[in-house]
DNA sequence: TTTTGCGCTCCCCGCTGGAGAGTGCTAAAT
DNA sequence: ATTTAGCACTCTCCAGCGGGGAGCGCAAAA
């Protein structure tokens, strides 16, 4: 990335009328004249004066004309610059305040939760949103418990970090008592309870092979039987991980020319993969990150802003939500929207440990 | 809906050349003119012996034009005849068979098969996947067991259907002891082990009441607690039931006013009510089932058609799955894919029971 | 019944020309 | 040294026009 401008390289008057100029643009997304700037701006200028500026500004790299004759539009550098140093953040209407508390009331299960906060960004500003789930935790195992739905077939159960609990139905090789696997889980929950759930599964093996003489046989069978649980249990749930909405709020303006990039945005939703990596990026910068058409380096970004936050709990950063849009979206709106969406999730996801 | 023609009202020759119309049409999608016509069918007539066919067509409501010197354009009706009495199947392409099969074997768990039978549809036939997960069954209380996590918060488990788990943690009004809580479960399981869970929510009060003589005060405590735990997870998971994929496919020629339809279908896809009812209605009729645009009667699909399957295992249907496109698709090859599809996932389905 | 012929209707495309918006440059004004 | 006015120029957008092409319906001939 070349060097961006430092808002004080400028003079105040360029400044000003560079501001407008972008809020002009974001209001109507037309090309801006200097006549237009003239009338608008309070500062008695005379339109050729303000052009002369703006060719200035257009040297500078922060605005471009589509053609010769056309207008000024903001480049990618120009709204980084905007968004760094001249925009003034609304305060939130507090009916919209209320309403994003009262959808992230802590009612919810975890994910609920998670797919209320990106409706909710998606519909309060018209753009699409999108929530990373937190990151699955260390999963320390609290307990294992077996019981027998039969003879053979045994529910295995795994309470991990507190409220999280897996499943597994196994078929065991033999029949097992009740008193058995109370033996086992008993056993079980005394060396490994509180232990990392992937130490667990490594080295139940090497236990197993310590106990061998300490142990009875009938108690090395079912402590095998206890590995096949935990080999599938970890497994769970790799990969989905983000979870959007609102994007059809993306087909509102598209005209065009449009539908095709938008088209392979919605593909990379799909995939995940580009949104996620960006998203990463986000999560060790605490605040308020804002990724502005192509400089994310991503090329379906190309025309798209996304705006994060990343939300915590306990000063622990869980994840990141965000919203995504088109390059030319209100700002001033859309950052303290996810901002409290963000601390609001925070606090959600606090008050429910 | 206004009656449907029959293929026997009318001539071979009025029928064999709707049919190479609609297919004309269906290949690239303009207005299809008695000259082309006349070219293309080896009927040796002239352009205008065509056309009196063509508008005897119109009357009939099987043809329309756009404007009055623009060729005919297939109806809703006419595609309908077209699917019912015209329509020559494909034979697959084998490599198709065998990625499908490949795709569809049976390793995975439910879920993830579901997802990618979805996925699969979406690929092969370049349009937009659907599949309705496989309804819960009626959910027969296997068993209920309670582990104490601590003092006052209970892990609550409940067995249904041989195969389901649920989970539920609560947090109690008072301390319950080891012994205590295998007490109440013992009791719930003696009267309730085999119920339907509706039935056994319903009832549960009632029980209660009944038994307020027979059990002591701590049974009864825990017996209301037991109902928190009925009432959470009864509840569970009641929407999310239709996969989509592919629905990017869709925005290939959408051109400027179709944007807009678009975008209304994608949000029914968001909503899932109407789709779900329209496959509702296909699960009962067994086998291929294709609804032809607005004659589903939901207006987003105005210009969209739906081909169906319902998939099962031994005979018994579990759900639908489906296509969703342009009226204009090629039937003949997406009809044999949605239905080996549907039979490919009833098989994997049944090798894994 | 089919074909030919003809007049007619539309769409599409390219051309034109004028209006509007906007620019850059230069020279005058402050 | 800035700022402004004036001017020529560029480019878009739109409306209007006209011809070509595709297609239709109808009537009369085959």
């Amino acid at each position: 990335m070349v060097s961006n401008i430092d808002s004080s390289q400028l003079s105040e008057r360029s400044l000003y009328l560079f501001k407008s100029l972008v809020e002009h643009f974001i209001e109507d997304g037309m090309p801006v004249g200097s006549r237009t700037l003239a009338r608008d701006s309070k500062l008695n200028l005379s339109p050729a004066t303000i052009r002369n500026v703006m060719a200035d500004l257009e040297d500078l790299g922060l605005l471009d004309s589509p053609h010769i004759s056309a207008g000024r539009v903001p480049t990618a550098k120009g709204y980084r610059l905007f968004v760094d140093s001249l925009l003034s953040v609304d305060d939130l209407n507090s009916t919209e305040v209320d309403k994003i508390a009262r959808e992230l009331a802590p009612k919810d299960d975890v994910p609920a939760l998670m797919q209320r906060a990106s409706s909710m960004l998606s519909d309060i500003t018209r753009l699409a949103g999108v929530v990373m789930l937190p990151r699955p935790e260390q999963s320390r195992l609290r307990q294992i418990e077996f019981i027998a739905l039969s003879a053979r077939r045994i529910l295995v159960i795994l309470v991990v970090n507190e409220r999280e609990v897996q499943n597994r139905i196994i078929n065991a090789a033999r029949d097992f008592s009740p008193s058995e696997l109370r033996q086992v889980s008993n056993y079980l929950n005394e060396i490994f309870a509180g232990k990392e759930l992937n130490y667990v599964r490594a080295t139940i093996l090497d236990e197993l092979e310590k106990m061998k003489e300490q142990v009875n046989q009938s108690m090395q069978t079912a402590i095998e039987m206890a590995q096949t649980a935990f080999d599938t249990a970890t497994a769970a749930e790799p990969d989905d991980d983000l979870l959007f909405s609102g994007q059809t709020n993306l087909m509102d303006a598209a005209q065009l020319a449009d539908i095709d990039k938008l088209k392979k945005l919605f593909e990379s939703f799909n995939q995940k993969r580009d949104i996620l990596h960006l998203l990463e990026q986000a999560i060790n910068a605490s605040g308020i990150q804002i990724f502005i058409g192509e400089e994310s380096g991503y090329d379906v970004l190309d025309n798209y802003s996304v705006v994060t936050a990343p939300y915590e709990v306990d000063g622990q950063i869980l994840g990141v939500l965000g919203v995504i849009g088109p390059t030319r979206m209100r700002y001033e709106r859309v950052i303290p929207i996810v901002d409290i969406t963000a601390r609001m999730l925070g606090c959600a996801l606090n008050t429910k440990d």
